[in-house]
DNA sequence: CATGAATGAGCGTTCATTCAT
DNA sequence: AATGAATGAACGCTCATTCAT
């Protein structure tokens, strides 16, 4: 009752609040970590001070974008767990989170490995921590991963990728799936021989792409 | 002629010019993107003055330094040559790499794969292909090379090690080490078979670390 | 009548009145001129337009406080003037103000000063002022008071006061009583000799402090 | 030798420096401690980052201001030390630094108390202390002093007029005299019967100037 | 009438770049 | 040629004030 009387007030703000986290997450995705909160609040058409009420500074937006992040890899994770085998459960959750990294310049790396700030993101890492490792003992238990690979260490395959999405984005969108296979294979076989790499090598980069990308 | 007139001069400016790709290379290495030019020109013990009179601007002066990483890698492709086989040419020479990209924080990655702004440049990263292409190539001919991957496929690789690098240099420097061997040994397997993953899992990142890292 | 109609809705607005002076008054008494309205507004459990609302700007606000302050001076002098003697009334009076100008980081000295805005101000201003010129000349009369000084003086020796104890209230909150006594003394020396000053001089203040302090 | 060799490439530099520095002590003194260093670097026609090269940061350019009024100070309390008599000494190094304190609005109270951020303000702070303490001993040991002061009072006393002047600085700048007469006297009475206080009561002040104010 | 979300100029500060010396 | 002083746009952030709800 009371709970339903009190919403009502804030329309416009849940609105501009929707507005701000479309734009940042756009704008981290787009340009990585540098954008200013200027742009993201040009961007969402509200005044800085709008962000500034939000989110207590810039790392505070980040970090709530980081929840979304958890929610989409958690997500991901339950379907994964429901594939016929460990192994094309765990070979579809890795290209799922690679695939995700992959359109995010900035934000989804640090996602998938940033200490939790908040208690909500902690509950979520714990959630995703689980299903991960489930994915993977699953296949494990199968005989299909390559020996030492944890579920700890799913982040750093998936962080891999994203260096080279980062660096290939613009010009050729979906580059990063020839090492995202390379790595899936790495850690995870297909059923069957090793099919030839897709795609083709990634060409060099311009001078301005490499200094402006992140790593 | 003039040029012998000129060249006294150049004495100076040659020295002063060596004097700031060191003082770059080192302070890039260690801290990456974000040093100021400032900080160069102080490292170097010229003033900031000088480090654009040898340098457009802060971009070419990280372009200057991809000619020294490509003499490295040179080096390093010509060493590998010598290897008894062509699998451990390629593998010791990917190793190799990626130990150079996992010393630089922030360059090295930029470097291997930078379009050359200098004749100088340009002349080295063709010297360097052709001895990669050839590194490779000797090992494919082994039959021991990932199917469809090529000499062009090197600088992703190194790149994606770059990322895990730059990541946990500062708390466990070694620890890129148990994702180079998996792409190692995805790209070109071991003679035998696959020895567990060395090392352990690379523990989650402090938020403050995600941030502030670059990708 | 439109009057009677009214008045139930300006019931509220006097309550939020009041509410919004007394928390104003204790935020500035604690912490000086560089609270927010937006402190204020919480501190009073009101939005910050109703603020606005009732003052139309922060300095209004702050004259708004005037008129509490009289009145506590008003009573002050009021007692003053049941003292047995001219000399007694006019030092106790004078030390009494000096002690609610202390008790305020920043607004007090403003108070005894400011014109009035209000008509309720002016009038309270006007009965302070024949109250308190009547205790002077009081003394006067008795010969105790110091040649020249008049009941228009007081406002200036009670602001002195001020930023001694403005400066000294975090660490000796009863510091600026040396100063006091030597002010009262002045003006109208006791009975008998002169006492020592009292307490120990102020020390030197911290750099931060006399950065961050108003004057 | 050599160090007049480096000097000479500073010749604007030094000339930018005391352009900020009157800027500054300028500005400060005119309007307190809230004058913005865009204020600063505008007055003094430089950049921002001129201002910023010189000081590192708002406090610095305040502390730098701190080490020159120390210095009129020791000036003031040498002059004061050839006066023929200890009353004649105090009274006048009392009022010179009154004098001072009220041409300044914001700096001077903070130099007399400021404990010393820089090795050279602490020694002439030192200096300073030792000179006053002088003074007022050599007028105690004339049994002309308030008992119980000590050199440790002086910077109150200077604080207390600095209010005063604050606030009529503007409308009527020698005003404080009246009351730095009556704080000398308190503290060390003249030769002779104190004569009637100089000058006339401060008028009350408008609300605008008393917000303003600092105190 | 009360609310608090929204605003944006302005703060202290940094740093890539220019240019007088 | 070399220097480093100067520049000023831009950063993250604050807060007095306005106005839609």
């Amino acid at each position: 009752m009371s709970t339903t009387a009190v919403r009502p007030l804030r329309a416009d703000a849940v609105r501009n609040r929707a507005l701000i986290v479309d734009a940042a997450r756009r704008l981290f995705a787009e340009r990585g970590l540098d954008v200013t909160l200027h742009d993201v609040a040009e961007a969402a058409g509200v005044g800085v001070g709008t962000v500034y009420r939000r989110f207590p500074d810039k790392d505070a937006l980040l970090s709530g974008l980081v929840a979304a992040k958890y929610e989409t890899l958690v997500e991901l994770a339950e379907r994964a767990a429901e594939e016929p085998t460990g192994r094309s459960a765990l070979r579809s959750y890795l290209l799922g989170a690679m695939e995700l990294r992959a359109s995010d310049r900035a934000l989804s790396s640090a996602v998938l490995q940033a200490a939790p700030q908040t208690a909500e993101a902690a509950e979520l890492r714990e959630t995703l921590h689980g299903l991960v490792e489930a994915v993977v003992d699953r296949a494990r238990a199968e005989g299909v991963v390559r020996e030492g690979f944890t579920g700890e260490d799913v982040p750093a395959v998936t962080s891999m990728i994203g260096s080279i999405a980062d660096r290939s984005r613009d010009e050729l969108p979906g580059a990063w799936r020839r090492y995202g296979v390379l790595l899936v294979d790495a850690v995870c076989p297909p059923e069957g021989s090793l099919a030839p790499l897709p795609g083709a090598p990634l060409p060099p980069f311009t001078a301005t792409t490499c200094l402006a990308a992140p790593s």
